[in-house]
DNA sequence: ATACATTGTGGGTAGTTGTGGGTTATTATC
DNA sequence: GATAATAACCCACAACTACCCACAATGTAT
């Protein structure tokens, strides 16, 4: 226990199931803060992935939207970017949630799917797909990669 | 007396038993501070082996990368590669932890192993292929070493 | 030297978690 | 309005994990 509330690390292999429902980590839905009231937003991510907030989190985000003017036509299409596809998910009383074919179809998922914490947010990944973009990553990221390990003591 | 707190030196042999559960040396654990909980955080090390956090030291960590603007693709995945593997291992009433069959297989674990202090955290090996380590970078590292010399004093 | 406390290692049990499927409610389609 | 399709709800169960106790070996104090 006892991580930050709202906070996801880790890896976790899970089947999506022929009704489109996954599993989110128990580990994960314990560090849910009760004012989620057991919802998660899911959307887009920036790669081909799932992003999934839990609800006051996404809130925030929307916040930061309403910030930006949309006198600016990259402001506008980033707001419609971010928001569009996203939904709010209930968790089943098993701890799944359902996720829309549009999403699926955007990540590419079949039977097996990669869920990752990624501090704030959760990813879901299809593996294959997932493996190779990190062959790529690691081809090009290196330099940068030392450079943020320079700033971020592990 | 006691060193600072959070800090591990030495090195001592264990046995990873059936159920995958390592003891921590008491000296490491006498030298937790109150505020981790009897938590560490366990994770892929650079080199093959495992790197254990004080659970205190992970969230500082944790914080700088919650700072990273997931706009950038190299943001995005230095968090993916730090924060994937990681997950919080509790102390048992024996002073043990549990490691996850990931972590086992990437540090290429058998019955014995090696924990190593690294001061800021600790370092779980394969003492065979930690050998084999030594043995390559005593090669390499002299002259390395000497630049070494100057940031830091002996 | 003896008694006592601590440490490292093993194993049993009960509760939790991941996954499948069946049944009922709700929405959409013709 | 009747029927089909979709989504929500509930139950079941195998596999795994956390928690507890046991005990031998080592170290420490009297």
């Amino acid at each position: 226990m006892t991580l930050n509330k709202n906070t996801f690390i880790g890896e976790y292999s899970y089947t999506l199931d022929a009704k489109g429902r996954i599993n989110i980590p128990s580990k994960f839905r314990s560090t849910l803060s009760k004012d989620n009231e057991r919802s998660l937003v899911a959307t887009r991510g920036m790669d081909r992935c799932i992003w999934v907030y839990p609800l006051i989190v996404w809130k925030s985000i929307e916040n930061e939207l309403r910030k930006l003017s949309s006198l600016s036509s990259i402001n506008r299409s980033f707001t419609r970017n971010t928001v569009r596809y996203a939904s709010i998910v209930q968790l089943d009383k098993q701890g799944r949630v359902a996720i829309n074919q549009d999403l699926i179809n955007f990540a590419n998922l079949n039977k097996k799917a990669l869920i990752i914490g990624m501090v704030n947010k959760i990813e879901i990944w299809d593996p294959i797909y997932l493996s190779t973009v990190d062959k790529k990553s690691q081809k090009i990221d290196s330099s940068e990669f030392d450079e943020l390990a320079d700033k971020i003591i592990l």
